[in-house]
RNA sequence: GGGCGUUUAGCUCAGUUGGCUAGAGCAUCUCGUUUACACCGAGAGGGUCGGGGGUUCGAGUCCCUCAACGCCCA
């Protein structure tokens, strides 16, 4: 080339472009930061299950992250995106498991150890899988850094953490009712509970007094349970309760005799009350071990607790239930599902099942295995999260201006990082405020093999040795109390708990090393040590692990090496210095339902263990990504699509550009998803089916719409049902949605294709040019690009990720290449400014489009950075050797002129109107017309410079004399008439006719409408005087515009 | 049951404190192959802003109510 640019293929191709800009990323080490001065901008990324690849939900949430990151890091902050891994204890186990049950092994078979090595496995794989589609969507992570929940440095942050609760008496052992998962056979937090709606029973069941003077009913979705009824309650305020008051009843197929309690808990019946009040008769059985109100009402009426049920939840007498007689040995064994049939079969054949009603209600069912949760007694690990000290601090931290109604106590004061939390949209603000008013302790064992082992040891002692080694001789069962030994001396925290009158146990909890060093005591035993001299006393570890959210609480300081940083010299060469540095981390990125499960618990722990710091400033909860029809698109129901899929058709930028586009404040967006037929390359919309759960989703199996080609969907290979082979390739998901994406990247690099033909870089210029020396077209596109960069900075500050999109587009795609490229191409060729100008223009274009699209921009820089010929007073624009790392554009006030902007509008209405003109007499394009007009217009078009004969292809302007021009066609103009000549041969007069028409239409609506508001007096009286004005001066418009019309049509 | 959100052109969505003469992209129709781009350009058609009521000079925007859909929490 002549100008030394380099000439661009005619198309981009994306997967050129990415394959190329990642390497140089990658050699310049580009996203890596270091702790140290200055203003920090850090994130941490939401850990993604290493369970399965992510989707376009996980796709949105870390485009949005990059944004950010990539803005500030423009900006010149110190910016660091922390990426890494979670290993999502029942969710991985779970498909591990079902992946060995496909070869009919069960993890049993192969042991805990073997066990977690296959799952270990199925992690690297998964690990690798996610980090490599973020660094395909351009996550512009410091990769150097990637964590894993279950790494050496996160797992020594766990059991710091465990150690620290434990000391400080936020963590205990209690038997309590859990949520039961018997599939998983695991125990639940409420969080991992989904209810939903069954088309149940309400059984009526006669229970016999025991002094044969009768029965009463009680009503009950759950016979089943009868086995463990410890008492039958009926609400005091019922009239009936003082007649029964101090009997008894005898329970039907036990015998076991039990007392009828008041509690006014119990709903009494009421014919026209509401649901529950209709369906009730006023009698509850009470079965404290199966149903967490009737635990309640265990407590309050002290109640023995029967469970009747084993792990699986099939009736059992091996866990406490005792006077299981002869009536009851048939039962014994059935699943819950039998026992019920089986329980209201008996009650029927011995004349006691009084009613049975059709009963909707819901249910909880376990989120991983879809089966009812079973309440269930057992020992299990909880966090006290009510207590002051965790539920409180999180209240506190919560912007004052975003809480409602919040106890005094409770809001935030002056201590660290009190009232600093604030989210966006702000109304989650009462999502966060309201679980916690509610919160109840965290049970936070779980009996799974893949996750952090709970770090206790224990060992079954007596009453003797608890009065022994206290010295207190009075114990009440669940009573703990803390010792001292030979071995706590060393470090470990060790207490006796008090279970029944003559069960205790030894509890012993063992920090890791790191701490286990640091302490007082330490005299070189290590924690192994310690714990070998634990199990040589008899003691054994908990088998259970870790809530997996208890890890990810720690994520925020776990992944800067809390708590000792310095013993992880290859992981966190900097030490203390990366925490200091970026944790508060400015911003948490997530869906909504993770405000309860996740940014809460990480806000109780950050404060907790960092003096009252929060673990992050603000907190962005991003739209839930739904399919077609409505559906959350979601890793167990199979309808996600994957972001490589939406690379492969339209580039990661054209991906990244429309995810970024859809994110409004609204809570969900729609994403209809297509299929690419593996056969032919063409797109098509699936067939669809509907699952038994009633849910839409692509057939398993898809015929190509033009052939007989035939494939497997990605739905049908997630649920299992289809899988690839050569004759039935998977079909890759698409969607038509990314199109504009893929030609806004399009657009834009062929403006830079047009530039780098047009730019002679052998020129160069001295001096920054004067915008105000310069022609029309540039000085409007400096103003515009000043007005653009504004609006995008307020944008991306306010997190309106649309507006940032949709501002870029206007720009880019109208501004510049419709108007400012199309209004140049006539002078630029002997203008070395405007060169220079097109030159700045872009470059500045590329900055502000790199954190949306980083791919495009980043392999356009070069090229562009080349055709820099000049620069220009009021724009800095500092070379860089990367764009991801360069500076964002620093564009003066002083480019902004509204007046000019104002003349600019003005002149392309004219432009349009023109080219209506010309369209409806169907000129062609190459065509020159000349216009004919009065002097106001002409001046305008005077002071464009060019623009208007350049877009509306004019030819020359004439004053409009006395006289109409022959062969000419008249338009309205600011209320005047102007003619344009030299269309057509012969003007078309039906086809002026209508077009005139249709202009006095749409003018005579105008004037009436403004005439008619403003013969109303109260809005003359009442509205804003320049608004009133405007209207004066639009209905003087709209009526000169009339007449010229009128007048054009009398002439014709 | 409580909370939140959505309902605007055939489709997907904007519309910030009420002033709108309701916008965009896609799709549709007409014209065009002009050396940046057919992943393009020019133009056009298309909406009683879910229904009903209210406040106001004025309501897509505020209030009430009904309906449908979605999500979160119990």
């Amino acid at each position: 080339m002549s100008n030394a640019l380099p000439d661009l293929p005619k198309a981009y191709v994306p997967v050129d472009a990415e394959q190329a800009v990642t390497e140089r990323w990658d050699a310049a080490n580009a996203f890596h930061a270091e702790p140290g001065p200055g203003d920090a901008y850090s994130v941490v990324i939401p850990p993604p299950n290493v369970t399965a690849a992510l989707h376009l939900g996980h796709a949105l949430n870390n485009t949005l992250q990059d944004v950010l990151v990539r803005y500030h890091r423009m900006r010149g902050d110190r910016t660091m995106w922390m990426p890494g891994t979670d290993h999502a204890g029942i969710a991985t186990q779970t498909v591990v498991e079902k992946r060995l049950l496909n070869d009919g092994i069960s993890r049993l078979d192969i042991g805990r150890e073997a066990f977690i090595e296959k799952t270990q496995e199925w992690k690297d794989e998964y690990e690798a899988v996610i980090l490599s589609q973020l660094k395909a969507m351009g996550a512009s992570c410091d990769y150097d850094r990637t964590r894993f929940t279950m790494d050496d440095v996160c797992a020594t942050a766990v059991r710091h953490a465990f150690y620290i609760l434990f000391r400080d008496g936020l963590i205990y052992r209690g038997k309590r009712l859990v949520n039961w998962d018997p599939v998983t056979r695991t125990a639940l937090a409420d969080d991992e509970v989904e209810m939903e709606d069954v088309d149940g029973n309400m059984w009526y069941l006669q229970y016999p007094l025991t002094d044969g003077s009768g029965h009463i009913t009680v009503a009950t979705t759950r016979p089943e349970t009868m086995f463990g009824d410890t008492a039958v309650a009926v609400n005091p305020n019922d009239p009936r309760a003082e007649a029964l008051r101090g009997k008894t009843i005898t329970l039907p197929i036990v015998g076991r005799v039990i007392p009828i309690v008041e509690d006014d808990y119990v709903v009494m019946p009421d014919p026209e009350g509401d649901a529950k009040a209709r369906m009730a008769t006023g009698f509850l059985k009470v079965t404290p071990a199966h149903d967490p109100n009737d635990w309640e009402i265990g407590l309050r009426h002290d109640l023995p607790v029967i469970n009747v049920m084993a792990a699986d939840a099939a009736i059992s007498d091996q866990y406490g239930w005792d006077d299981a007689g002869a009536d009851a040995q048939p039962f014994l064994g059935l699943s819950r599902e039998d026992a019920r049939t089986a329980v209201v079969d008996w009650f029927r054949d011995n004349g006691l099942l009084e009613d049975v009603k059709d009963h909707p209600h819901s249910v909880g069912h376990s989120y991983r295995s879809h089966v009812p949760i079973e309440p269930w007694l057992s020992d299990q690990w909880y966090v006290a999260a009510s207590d002051d000290r965790l539920r409180g601090s999180a209240l506190r931290a919560q912007d004052p201006s975003q809480v409602t109604d919040l106890d005094p106590d409770l809001t935030a004061g002056d201590a660290p990082g009190d009232g600093g939390l604030v989210f966006a949209p702000p109304r989650y603000a009462k999502t966060f405020q309201q679980w916690h008013e509610g919160i109840r302790d965290w049970c936070i064992s779980r009996q799974l093999w893949w996750g952090h082992q709970i770090p206790v040891w224990s060992r079954a002692t007596d009453r003797e040795d608890a009065i022994a080694t206290t010295g207190e001789s009075s114990w009440e069962p669940g009573q703990t109390r803390s010792i001292e030994s030979a071995l706590t001396a060393k470090g470990a925290v060790e207490s006796i708990r008090c279970i029944t009158e003559d069960e205790f146990i030894r509890e012993a909890c063992i920090p890791p090393n790191g701490t286990l060093q640091r302490l007082p005591g330490a005299d070189g035993t290590t924690d192994e040590e310690l714990a070998a001299l634990y199990e040589a006393e008899g003691y054994e570890r908990d088998p259970d692990v870790l809530d997996t959210w208890f890890s990810s609480a720690l994520w925020p300081m776990s992944t800067m090496g809390w708590p000792f940083a310095e013993d992880f010299p290859n992981d966190i060469p900097e030490g203390q210095a990366l925490l200091d540095t970026f944790n508060p981390t400015s911003l948490l990125s997530t869906a909504r339902e993770i405000i309860t499960l996740w940014v809460s618990r990480m806000v109780m722990f950050n404060r907790y263990f960092l003096d009252g710091q929060l673990p992050f400033t603000n907190v962005f909860i991003h739209a839930m990504v739904q399919d077609g029809h409505g559906q959350k698109m979601s890793k167990s129901l199979g309808n996600g699509v994957d972001p490589r899929d939406i690379i492969y058709s339209h580039g990661a930028d054209a991906m990244r550009f429309v995810l970024v586009q859809m994110t409004t404040d609204t809570q969900d967006v729609r994403m209809p998803v297509d299929m690419v037929c593996p056969h032919t390359g063409e797109a098509f919309t699936p067939k669809f089916i509907t699952t038994s759960a009633g849910h839409t989703v692509a057939a398993p199996e898809q015929t190509s719409p033009s052939g007989d080609g035939k494939m497997v969907s990605a739905y049908g290979v997630a649920a299992g049902v289809a899988q690839a082979t050569d004759d039935m390739p998977l079909a890759r998901n698409t969607s038509s949605k990314f199109d504009v994406g893929r030609n806004f990247s399009n657009k834009l690099w062929n403006a830079v294709r047009f530039a780098l033909g047009r730019i002679d870089a052998t020129a160069t210029l001295d001096a920054p040019i004067d915008p105000a020396s310069t022609h029309f077209a540039d000085r409007v596109i400096l103003a515009k690009l000043q007005e653009t960069t504004r609006k995008l900075e307020a944008a991306v500050e306010g997190y309106q990720f649309n507006v940032y999109a949709d501002t870029l587009y206007d720009f880019i795609w109208h501004d510049v290449c419709d108007r400012y490229l199309e209004a140049v191409k006539p002078s630029i060729d002997d203008s070395p400014a405007q060169q220079a100008v097109l030159g700045a223009v872009l470059d500045a274009s590329l900055r502000l489009m790199h954190p949306v699209c980083p791919f495009i921009t980043e392999s356009l820089h070069p090229h562009v950075q080349q055709a820099q010929i000049g620069a220009i007073a009021g724009l800095d624009l500092p070379a860089a050797d990367l764009l991801a790392t360069a500076q964002w554009p620093a564009v003066a006030d002083s480019l902004a002129d509204p007046a000019l902007v104002a003349d600019y509008e003005r002149a392309l209405a004219l432009v349009t109107q023109i080219r209506t003109l010309r369209s409806s007499q169907q000129v062609p394009p190459k065509k020159r017309i000349t216009l004919h007009g009065p002097t106001p217009v002409l001046e305008l078009i005077a002071t464009a410079g060019g623009l208007v004969e350049t877009l509306a292809g004019l030819e020359a302007t004439v004053e409009l004399g006395e006289e109409r021009p022959a062969v000419a066609s008249p338009l309205a103009f600011e209320g005047s008439q102007v003619y344009l000549s030299g269309l057509v041969d012969a003007v078309d007069l039906d086809a002026e006719r209508a077009r005139i028409t249709k202009t006095i239409e749409q003018k005579s609506k105008q004037v009436a409408g403004f005439e008619g508001r403003l013969s109303n007096e109260g809005y003359v009286n009442n509205a804003k005087p320049e608004l009133v004005q405007e209207t004066r001066d639009m209905l003087e418009v709209a009526k000169a515009d009339l007449a010229a019309a009128q007048a054009a049509l009398d002439a014709l």
